[in-house]
DNA sequence: TATTGTTATACTCTATAACTATA
DNA sequence: TATAGTTATAGAGTATAACAATA
């Protein structure tokens, strides 16, 4: 049941392990200089493409609901993040960026360092490369 | 200063993001199903190559010195870890995991399957310059 | 004096369970 | 009765500052 993965495999296992921990280190320290956790960051990077209720949220931070009432609650301290009532539904609250909001989140995704620059010292044809490689893992 | 990226190399970039995403909800369930957190489970895999220092730990985790204290109090808790005597300097703890430990720490790392099953997908070719570009991104 | 590990404190994120107001 | 959001609670990770033992 245990296949031992050949030693090709197992160096670029390790090294995708590396560019993870270096994109999350990024992340973070990014989100760090905007006073932000990693958390509030993922969740007013979310809002900035649309306004969301906050059922959705949950599902797509892949935590649970009674987390995002805190993670919002902190950002719209803030102002940069309001509640909304859903006309349709007064059940629902759609929390939605504001402009400030989407303001810091540019600013976020802009001092982003790690993504870019190592592409940058990467040809057009290897990019290429690695985006269909990418994309055929993420299957 | 805030170079518009081009359109390749925000898709590869979003891509990447993808993969970190994918690895990370990976590698945090490998460690539940063993009853352990992230934190807990980087830990104990790092001490499973060799044994370190408190210190020493805390630089390799990232973190602060004063959180190994606790992530250590819990692994030795379960018999996963051990604190022992530096001879040579007395103010040092050395952590090394115990027998339990280290078996614990292969099961996960056998569990880890998004790392490997993506990549099975690719061919020796596929994976020699996946390689090759990583290695350079991380250069 | 400087360093190692720990303790104390405070904040955030996390899941679970119980509650409310709607549907 | 079922669902959306919240609250209450408890555990874990995190940083900061202060401390004891040792160098």
């Amino acid at each position: 049941m245990t296949n031992r993965p050949d030693p090709l495999t197992v160096e670029v296992v390790e090294l995708i392990g590396e560019v993870v921990a270096r994109f999350h280190e990024d992340y973070e320290s990014a989100a760090a200089e905007h006073t932000l956790t990693g958390a509030q960051a993922r969740l007013l990077s979310l809002l900035c493409l649309e306004p969301l209720p906050m059922r959705r949220l949950a599902r797509q931070l892949k935590c649970e609901p009674s987390n995002v009432t805190g993670i919002v609650d902190r950002l719209e301290a803030r102002g940069l993040v309001e509640r909304q009532p859903d006309p349709t539904d007064r059940r629902v609250k759609v929390a939605a960026a504001t402009a400030e909001g989407r303001r810091v989140a540019r600013s976020l995704r802009e001092s982003l360092r790690f993504a870019r620059e190592p592409l940058a010292g990467l040809s057009e044809g290897e990019r290429v490369a690695l985006r269909d490689t990418l994309r055929r893992m993420l299957g």
